[in-house]
RNA sequence: GCGCCCGUAGCUCAGCAGGAUAGAGCACCAGAUUCCUAAUCUGGGGGCCGCAGGUUCGAAUCCUGCCGGGCGCACCA
């Protein structure tokens, strides 16, 4: 676990603040949490700003820029600093000798792919579950977004050393199963010889069913056709949940995502975990048998006053309180669903769910029984997917879930390939729309994100299998110092800013800040080598001058695996040419 | 009616647990191009960060209210 250079100059910082501490000018409890070190918007102002001074003035009965005075003979005794200037309200600026960076080259040289791996999360276990669509029938693209978010999160929390299991929550137990074992049956019959005609209103119509209604068959004939319901019910809905769930998994593979475990729903029934997360609940004194309000605005036609038992949900930050049991007696999805929360919680530190945005309704209350069942010792993050919105050359594609005719996962990935898909459901806030049109996503073009992080990789193996041919390689760290000059320093230090970005993306659940990272970086790869067409002693590959071009290659090599972890950190596979 | 999310350049969106003159791409305008992969490049204009208050040394960011858009609203999953 390398420590990067901001890990190290914030280190400094700490020792510096401790100096003052010691000094008496600085109180010793005054919290430092809020204390940063980062990288200015504005790189005129040097290359590392703290806060510093501003966070501790008022603990310390100072003045910012005081107490920036006072911190600055501190800094200016680390190592490689070249400048601490105190600027606008308080903020103390560092520059940093050339050589701090080119030392945090050969950090990237050294860990390669594990560049930016962190230990922050060890000791964490964290319980990711994602995708979790409904086992009847294969995934649309209304899933996909969820299920490349919810991956690429836990490679990320992975990746900073938590402990994750990927799990998918597997909804086999409400109506809908119901109605697709009864869908399943028609099938069946239809497999037996039957005319079956159009299919009823309400049932899946989808032609992905008549393979396993052409398995049932065959291994028990006729047996079931003019049984009663009670009969096959529970046999065919088995069955039939998991052949949807084969399909599902298949569809997933596709995209390269592999879940640790599947929970299923019934099970959690059959174990009787429902009864026991109520009984938590209750012996909390949380459960009570009483009438709901009737909903404010529009009352449903069937609402009638009936008595349920109810989870003060309200008590914890919800706006009423939810039944756990139907008026029949039987658990409410979020019965089971509080039961399933509390079964993670029992093998987990942190609880993640990502959710699709026609979910958000009811995030309070699965956040209120989670505080309830655990005493608030397991914290539950749930991220919110925004909608996809397919486009074709500009035209919105048309779905209709009714009529079946829906886009599925597997033709678009089959169609633009895993690689591109992934990477544009990343490439906004997870909470905001997206428009996915498939003619831009082929692109080959610097319009099309995709391509131009792809390119900015495959340019850079371009370079180096180049000077290769020309007998030229990669210089060695200590040959380095005074060949690069500002530009390409430059784009040295964004690139070192990718742990940073590691870690903050990790810690906010945000995937997406990887994609804008990446898209950044390959920005500014590209300008830099395109100097070269302007001024040829720009380019990297001079063979006239070995040591610069050896400076350059080892700077773009650098680059490159930066750009290569980060695409495989979000699950696409770098292009080594195009 | 209530709740959640959103409102940043003409368009699509970033904005790092409040920080220094608010950024990028597209579009637009003006130039460049026998090139290490030109499946282009360089430069430029363009913004009361929805509105109004509040907290703070400091607010696009936090709080309140309003306006506008999306989604969801008894025991469905």
């Amino acid at each position: 676990m390398t420590q990067s250079i901001f890990d190290l100059y914030a280190a400094e910082v700490n020792r510096a603040i401790d100096a003052l501490v010691d000094a008496g000018t600085i109180p010793e409890d005054a919290g430092r949490r809020a204390v940063t070190l980062e990288p200015p918007r504005d790189s005129s102002h040097g290359d590392l700003s703290t806060n510093a001074a501003m966070v501790l003035a008022k603990p310390a009965r100072s003045n910012p820029r005081a107490l920036a005075e006072a911190l600055k003979p501190e800094l200016e005794k680390s190592a490689h600093v070249t400048a601490v200037e105190i600027a606008g309200p308080g903020f103390i600026n560092l520059r940093l000798a050339d050589a701090a960076w080119i030392a945090e080259l050969a950090r990237m040289e050294e860990a390669g792919r594990a560049y930016g791996k962190a230990s922050f999360g060890s000791g964490t276990r964290v319980n990711i579950e994602y995708v979790s669509a409904n086992p009847t029938g294969p995934m649309h693209m209304g899933h996909c977004r969820g299920a490349v978010v919810g991956d690429a999160l836990a490679s990320l929390l992975a990746f900073t050393g938590h402990e994750v299991t990927k799990e998918y929550y597997v909804n086999d137990a409400g109506g809908q199963v119901d109605t697709l074992a009864r869908s399943v049956h028609l099938r069946y019959r239809e497999a037996l010889g039957e005319i079956i005609g159009d299919i009823p209103e309400g049932l899946y119509p989808g032609d992905y069913l008549k393979p396993i209604g052409h398995v049932l068959a065959e291994e028990f004939g006729d047996r079931f056709r003019d049984a009663s319901e009670e009969d096959w019910l529970v046999l065919f809905r088995q069955r039939a949940v998991a052949a949807m769930l084969e399909l599902i998994k298949a569809d997933l593979a596709f995209l390269g995502i592999h879940h640790d475990l599947f929970s299923s729903e019934w099970d959690l029934h059959q174990a009787g975990a429902v009864e026991r997360a109520e009984q938590t609940l209750r012996s909390k004194g949380h459960v009570y048998e009483g009438m709901l309000e009737p909903p404010k605005g529009e009352l449903p036609d069937d609402w009638e006053p009936v008595e349920l038992t109810l989870f003060r949900a309200s008590q914890f930050g919800d706006d009423v309180d939810r039944p756990l049991k139907k008026s029949d007696g039987s658990w409410t999805y979020f019965g089971a669903d509080a039961a399933y929360h509390l079964q993670k919680a029992e093998t987990a530190d942190v609880l993640i769910d990502i959710w699709g945005a026609d979910h958000a309704g009811t995030v309070k209350r699965i956040k209120a029984a989670v505080e309830a069942l655990t005493e608030g010792k397991v914290p539950l993050d749930i991220v919110i997917i925004q909608m996809v919105r397919l486009f074709r050359a500009g035209e919105p594609v048309k779905m209709s879930k009714r009529s079946g005719n829906f886009v599925t996962l597997a033709e678009v990935v089959e169609e633009v390939g895993k690689d591109a898909v992934r990477f544009m459901m990343l490439t906004r806030r997870a909470d905001a729309p997206l428009d996915f049109d498939f003619a831009k996503v082929k692109e080959q073009s610097k319009d099309n994100p995709v391509f131009y992080v792809q390119y900015a990789h495959a340019r850079i193996q371009s370079l180096l299998r180049k000077a290769g041919e020309g007998g030229m390689a990669p210089a060695e760290i200590g040959a380095l110092e005074g060949q690069l000059d500002e530009t390409e320093m430059a784009l040295l230090k964004l690139a070192a800013q990718f742990p940073r970005i590691v870690r903050l993306a990790a810690e906010a659940h945000e995937p997406h800040r990887v994609v804008f990272f990446l898209e950044s970086l390959a920005a500014a790869f590209h300008a830099n080598y395109n100097r070269g067409n302007d001024d040829p002693a720009l380019r990297v590959i001079r063979p006239d001058a070995a040591d610069v071009t050896g400076a350059r290659l080892a700077l773009c090599r650098a680059v490159g695996t930066v750009i290569a972890s980060g695409l495989t950190l979000m699950g696409v596979e770098p292009a080594a040419d195009m």
